[in-house]
DNA sequence: TGTACATCAGTGAACGCGCGTTCACTGATGTAC
DNA sequence: TGTACATCAGTGAACGCGCGTTCACTGATGTAC
């Protein structure tokens, strides 16, 4: 990130009339990849975002009240994509522990693809609304293991919570490189979610 | 926190000749202090360290090399007292399952009580080594179980991670209140954190 | 025991920066005639 | 088809703020004589 503060010249084209939304849009957009890009939450500022965006930082005010209602757009549209991508992976299984796995999994990988953002959903109010939708997802998919009987869990609720605690666990769970200290091996992901898995919805 | 910039008049007493240590504690303390109450982990700045230890921002330069240096002592304080509270707890215990449990309550205990703080010493550069003496503890303390026939772990090493990990998620998760979306009651953390333990160090 | 003085813990003013937000404005775009 | 004009997407300059850091300084404290 280099500090040209004014992209003089390299502007964008300019919107056409009623295609107001666009630039709504492309604002969000830019501030996903501004947090993504830089790895820090802190990074969602206004002008930051503008800059994203090839805009001054006063265009903004044209579609978003305030930088906080910006914050919140950028939140929502991470957890809509976050929310995407654990329904593909469900969707992609062959069998209920598959799902169940795939989702869990595919969350994991969401959360360290990008973790900055990751950190600020659920940084600001904890367990938001718009993360509920997501959690349903692991529930009915550990709810369809037992119904297949493919799970031992005596209380789907209360392992689903358990599950998920694990999973925000390792999901903000930074720099693995160090893992060495712990005279572990490099930490794989995908065999650590296994596991929590296997243990926490009771697999068969 | 009102924002009393200069508190004229309510100066604190200066410190004599050569003890020159006292008020680099006090630094720290206040630090601590601060991020603590205001629950804000971006509070931790220079001029508000200094605000809260009752003395002038440059005062700190004469006993950090800058707003980094005064950061890092604050989390290896919190390193030291995390580690210190771990202990205390298992030192408590009266069995070795009750150690393990004992420690890991302790543990979320601490992050829950000291939220921001928590965030601020694992966001930075995630697993540092200060955390890894914390590691030991419950490595040991799992280690002990499996020793004295209390648990069915077939490699405890790993189930470590799986359980800090977890610890970790329970710990970092924020606004519990917000958890009757999730169709919960109350989460009653001593209560996951026995189930969490029972699972993954495979108690018996 | 009394005074002169060096030491050094802490101060006060100032700097340049990026921030959020405001305001009056500009100038391309689409429409009315 | 050609021109005048209202619309409105986006600009540029400015504000006050808190920040990290610098620098020359002040004045209580302990020591030397």
């Amino acid at each position: 990130m280099t500090t040209k503060v004014k992209p003089t010249g390299s502007r964008r084209a300019r919107n056409s009339r009623g295609s107001g939304d666009r630039l709504r849009e492309e604002i969000v957009a830019a501030g996903v990849r501004l947090v993504d890009e830089t790895g820090d939450p802190a990074a969602l500022t206004l002008r930051g975002v503008a800059r994203a965006a090839r805009i001054t930082a006063p265009s903004i005010y044209k579609h978003f009240a305030d930088l906080a209602a910006v914050t919140d757009a950028v939140l929502a549209a991470s957890f809509v994509e976050l929310h995407a991508t654990l329904v593909a992976a469900i969707a992609r299984a062959e069998s209920e522990p598959e799902a169940l796995l795939g989702g869990c999994t595919a969350y994991v990988r969401f959360a360290w693809q990008h973790r900055a953002r990751y950190c600020l959903m659920f940084a600001a109010e904890g367990f938001s609304t718009d993360a509920v939708a997501s959690y349903r997802e692991i529930e009915t998919a550990l709810q369809r293991c037992l119904d297949a009987g493919c799970s031992a869990s005596v209380d789907p609720h209360a392992d689903t919570f358990l599950l998920w605690v694990a999973m925000h666990g390792i999901a903000t769970l930074n720099r693995p490189a160090r893992s060495d200290y712990l005279r572990l091996g490099p930490i794989d992901p995908p065999a650590v979610v296994l596991e929590l898995v296997r243990r926490l919805a009771r697999l068969i």
